[in-house]
DNA sequence: ATTTAGATCCTCT
DNA sequence: GAGGATCTAAATG
């Protein structure tokens, strides 16, 4: 992986994201998402954060109620299918299409360890070299700008493109216990679905867009 | 530590 | 026209 020309590492595979978006949001965590510049440079981040948007009936999702317009169509494509979304003004968000084609559930992700590239991705996101890898990409916004996804990655497969993927997790960057889950971030006005745990956060990292643990401080 | 305001523009009603 | 799957800096307790 670290020879000339092998810099494409093995992949998640168009199976692996057929499945629903509660499991694949549990199962993205420790997974590491790459991507290569125009430049040629290759980023690498350990995922640490997910939230699952589960389809139709999901009023806090993009699809609730088999909405479909220009915007959202990425949704209904096949499993492996990135959902890049502009928001606020200034924004972009990435999710993982999953399930079957048609059926719009999708795994955005919120959060992601610098790996590798790491000080392009404090270029990308306008930082200092003193700034903390935490702020990096802890929070879907600022994940997409250290990546630098945005409305180009829209609809790509991620099983086949050479600019935007994933690799499986090591044993090494598996997570060792089990994901603290939450409410999803900033749907408020979703209802009862808004109080759904449908947030995952690996509760070893310290890359999360919040700390999974605010109430113990010492040392 | 927590809260607030402002930025900013695309998308859909 | 309204509001959003957000972030940052500044103000406040």
């Amino acid at each position: 992986m670290s020879a000339i020309g092998v810099d494409v590492g093995v992949r998640v595979i168009r199976r692996d994201f057929a499945r629903d978006a509660q499991t694949l949001a549990v199962d993205l965590l420790g997974t590491t998402l790459a991507r290569r510049l125009a430049s040629g440079l290759i980023l690498r981040g350990r995922i640490v954060e997910t939230e699952a948007y589960i389809g139709v009936r999901d009023r806090a999702s993009h699809a609730f109620g088999g909405r479909r317009t220009p915007r959202n169509e990425a949704m209904y494509a096949k499993p492996g299918t990135a959902y890049v979304y502009f928001t606020y003004g200034m924004h972009f968000c990435f999710n993982v299409v999953c399930a079957a084609e048609g059926d719009p559930q999708a795994v955005l992700i919120r959060a992601a360890e610098p790996l590798e590239g790491i000080e392009e991705m404090r270029d990308l996101r306008g930082m200092g070299a003193a700034a903390s890898d935490r702020l990096i990409a802890s929070g879907p916004a600022r994940l997409c700008q250290a990546f630098a996804i945005d409305r180009e990655l829209n609809a790509v497969d991620l099983v086949t493109s050479d600019r935007l993927w994933l690799e499986p997790a090591a044993r090494s960057t598996r997570p060792t216990r089990r994901p603290l889950r939450t409410p999803r971030i900033g749907v408020d006005y979703a209802g009862a679905w808004a109080k759904r745990l449908l947030r995952f956060v690996d509760p070893e990292t310290q890359h999360a867009s919040r700390s999974p643990r605010p109430r113990t401080k010492r040392k």
